[in-house]
DNA sequence: TTGTACGCGTTATCAC
DNA sequence: GTGATAACGCGTACAA
């Protein structure tokens, strides 16, 4: 029959160059240590002379295995996704593991859907955001017999391994800084209203409710995605709704730039009249004038452990701790100057998510 | 011999239950038009009740060819290339292509590396950014039988296609708008020096040396990645050095972010003691106060374009144009409002990159 | 430690 | 329009 037989260099011909079997130079490649010295030394120059790189698809078709870690997360858009992907990529470079993405758009039948595609390839790993998958989507991945890591928030009975923070508790810790900062009608900004946005700001209702503060008037919410834009509109809002506010946290850093912005629009002065807090601590909000308070979260470093914890279970040594929780620490700014007569900081009660949380006023 | 049968459902399968061969259910899946539409509607019946899933590794294997698309570009970090990527991203979804993607840390060793590793793979087609691959990865490139698109800016020569903008030309639009506003101690402040800002900033030197302004003083530039803290720093260095600046033009709008908050925080009015223009105009820029004029680029739509131009090429209608020019257009707003006695905003004279350049001044 | 035999799931090729 | 056969390049299982 005829032979469709392509250019490429394939391991017989390193094989046939190195005097060994196609086998032994398999195992030369990914088991180096199972290969006598001096074949292996053989084989290499065969490598390296024929320029031989193996094929990636029949290695995949032969072991029913990848080494293609699959990452499922709502956006690229966001800025807090790209700082979780960055650290992922940072630590799959230093495996050999590949990285493909996905968004799904924050739709759970767009994530089911991935989730489906994802695993019918066989993927060395699958990384998740998120605690709030679909019914179908939870039976597929609790069936599949690969490591998982759902990122982002931590939640009871994870599908396999966990690494985030405690978005609630972060969310209270934030609201109860500005209450001993002496605050008291503390408003509540919410864009894109994603899960961990929608469990802070339940923490944030739980502390206002423990203090007799709670209203729903202090809360104004949209569905578009956060933004310096949206943060501008949100304030304008608030304002309008419920001038007496003397503070605002706003969900996400954007919108609390945005709020900044209009507030000097508007002439309302940061801190003196409304105090302003953000989330997340993006790079922006520390050189903001004022620099704005924030709660830091661990997104580059999120995104290297959950990598890390896959190559670790890939590698036969799953790590011991299956969920883990990065904590989160509040950057105290200038934008929530604790006011005259405010009772001075205190450490919060430890919390459950409060292990590794730390706070910290900076200086300007 | 044992056989290793994984629980996965095969084409074999789908055949089975359709009473038909393989072949015609792979035929029926990439190319239904070959197929009689009874058979088309059993094998379509028999795919939805296995739930079968093509394994696109054996398809690989088999027909030498990959749906996947390389993408190396130099950083997720920085949000223009997160923008680009969405748009590649959400191009790859309307068609059956995978993404695959790589970052260079602005390094052209790493992106030879990455050329080469990516070829080795075969892939569907390759995206790079920029013009300025080194000597072995063209050699590599040129003789590649594959679509490869290289984007963000132009150039002579392409590899293949080209989409992307005259950086050169917009840097040199940035510094004319500022001059017609009637600024002429115009610094420019550059963080990262990667290829696209340098040749910004080689069109800012060009006007202003066609001026007579043109001074090695009125440059302050850092290899830092480019942040809004870097525009701060920037900011004060520039004014140190020369105190009698009327406007500065920022490589990035991040920069431009953080020497507006500089400014703030010194005291130094903008615009009326110093106007600050920057490029990219992202979100922010408009909502800041005052809005700080920047530089619109199609980053998103340089995505999509790329993408579009491999999947056209792939199906066998390779694009009219090889070089697309995305343009730019001028966002002009408060940050650099005219003075006083400045003569009036004309067009500018027709450029090369200026076809599809238009001038917009925003109302805020 | 190294080699032999075969199958992984799919498609190219050629025949009907 | 449909099917039989033989690769595609590699790894698993087992034997030596």
């Amino acid at each position: 029959m005829t032979r469709r037989k392509k250019g490429r260099t394939t391991i017989a011909d390193v094989a046939a160059e190195a005097g060994v079997s196609p086998i032994t130079v398999s195992r030369a490649l990914r088991e180096p240590a199972r290969v006598s010295e001096p074949l292996r030394k053989r084989i290499a120059a065969a490598v390296q002379a024929l320029d031989y790189v193996p094929d990636l698809h029949a290695r995949a078709l032969a072991s029913a295995r990848t080494n293609v870690v699959g990452v499922i997360i709502p956006s690229l858009t966001n800025s807090v996704f790209a700082d979780v992907l960055r650290g992922i990529h940072d630590r799959a470079e230093k495996t050999d593991l590949q990285v493909q993405f996905a968004n799904t758009r924050y739709s759970p039948q767009e994530e089911e859907r991935l989730i489906r595609l994802f695993l019918s390839q066989s993927p060395a790993g699958l990384i998740l955001a998120g605690i709030d998958q679909t019914a179908a989507a939870a039976e597929m991945l609790r069936a599949a017999k690969l490591p998982i890591v759902q990122i982002m928030e931590l939640g009871p009975d994870p599908f396999d391994m966990m690494v985030g923070l405690d978005q609630p508790a972060a969310g209270r810790a934030m609201t109860e800084h500005l209450l001993e900062a002496g605050y008291r009608r503390i408003a509540c900004l919410a864009a894109r209203l994603d899960p961990r946005s929608n469990r802070r700001m339940a923490g944030y209702r739980a502390v206002m409710a423990e203090h007799g503060l709670d209203d729903d008037s202090l809360v104004v919410q949209t569905k578009a995605p956060s933004s310096v834009r949206v943060g501008c509109e949100l304030l304008r809002e608030i304002v309008a709704q419920r001038p007496d506010i003397d503070a605002v946290f706003c969900n996400n850093d954007d919108v609390a730039l945005g709020a900044l912005f209009e507030c000097q629009r508007m002439g309302i002065a940061v801190p003196e009249r409304l105090a302003i807090a953000g989330f997340n601590d993006f790079e922006m909000s520390a050189a903001a004038e004022p620099p704005i308070t924030s709660m830091a979260t661990e997104r580059y470093e999120m995104g290297v452990t959950a990598m890390d914890m896959i190559a670790q279970t890939i590698a036969g040594e799953p790590p011991e701790e299956k969920v883990v929780d990065l904590g989160f620490h509040l950057c105290a700014r200038a934008s929530t100057q604790p006011r005259a007569g405010a009772r001075p900081e205190r450490q919060p009660a430890p919390k459950k998510s409060a292990a590794r949380t730390t706070r910290v006023r900076e200086a300007r």
